[in-house]
DNA sequence: GTTATAATTCAATGTGGGTTGAAGTATAAA
DNA sequence: TTTATACTTCAACCCACATTGAATTATAAC
């Protein structure tokens, strides 16, 4: 089985932002957080052609944020979802890795002549 | 005053997001994180030549993330520290974009000859 | 003064990836 | 079979931007 939690290093949240970290596809997004469905819906919605829809929607789906169907009447249509659980997971990870309660106080290591093992709470500046 | 929580637009996540969507300037907030300091301690640490830690440290700041303060007493040295409220302030407007219970149920309005007005909580696959 | 150090700025390069228009695939309707 | 529809794929272009090396600024030490 897959790891549960897996270690989130700089790279792999780096990886996982880029895709998030672009103005339309975080418009589709948005629009699939109310429910919206299928390519020809979102293209009209957002008024970005369909063949960008898709490129934008691969992406997506390449990353595991979302989630494809086909219309079993009639297979032509696509419907789009979000992928909770692994958006959920992305969240949890961009959380874990900014959660300000891991920054520490400060303990310069460099610069002239400086105090060690004093760290402080702001930034420390030599004192006389 | 400036706004207390400005609206959160795909166009204003997506710039920020941009920033930290580097895998560089993550493994330096993630170094700043621990408390470190000056220009040449984080290029040692990560293996970057100074002026790739300037550039990037510079766009961290233009995004208001970092800040910096010159030694007083060898203002040589610059000392760099994460600015706590807009990494916050941050981590929020993310969460709240993504935050999972905005997600509706679906209610195609395109495809074949569809019920209209039943929307489900998963996929609405036309029943006959 | 000169030399050394910390950091920034500048110019040039290279590339990843968003955008575009056209062609292609698959299914359904006529 | 032919036509229309929904979507995808392809090739080409373009540009923001990370990277690099050298030059520049600013301060401190000698």
């Amino acid at each position: 089985m897959p790891d549960q939690s897996p270690v989130i290093t700089p790279e792999n949240l780096a990886r996982q932002l880029k895709v998030l970290a672009d103005p339309r596809r975080l418009r589709i997004l948005n629009l699939l957080m109310t429910g919206v469905q299928c390519n020809c819906e979102i293209g009209e919605a957002l008024g970005m052609p369909a063949n960008l829809i898709s490129h934008h929607l691969r992406v997506l789906r390449n990353a595991g944020l979302v989630q494809a169907e086909r219309d079993p009447l009639d297979a032509r249509w696509m419907y789009y979802s979000i992928n909770e659980p692994a958006l959920e997971a992305l969240v949890r990870a961009f959380d874990a890795f900014f959660d300000l309660s891991r920054i520490q106080p400060r303990h310069p290591s460099c610069g002239p002549k400086r105090l060690q093992g004093k760290p402080t709470k702001k930034l420390l500046v030599s004192a006389p």
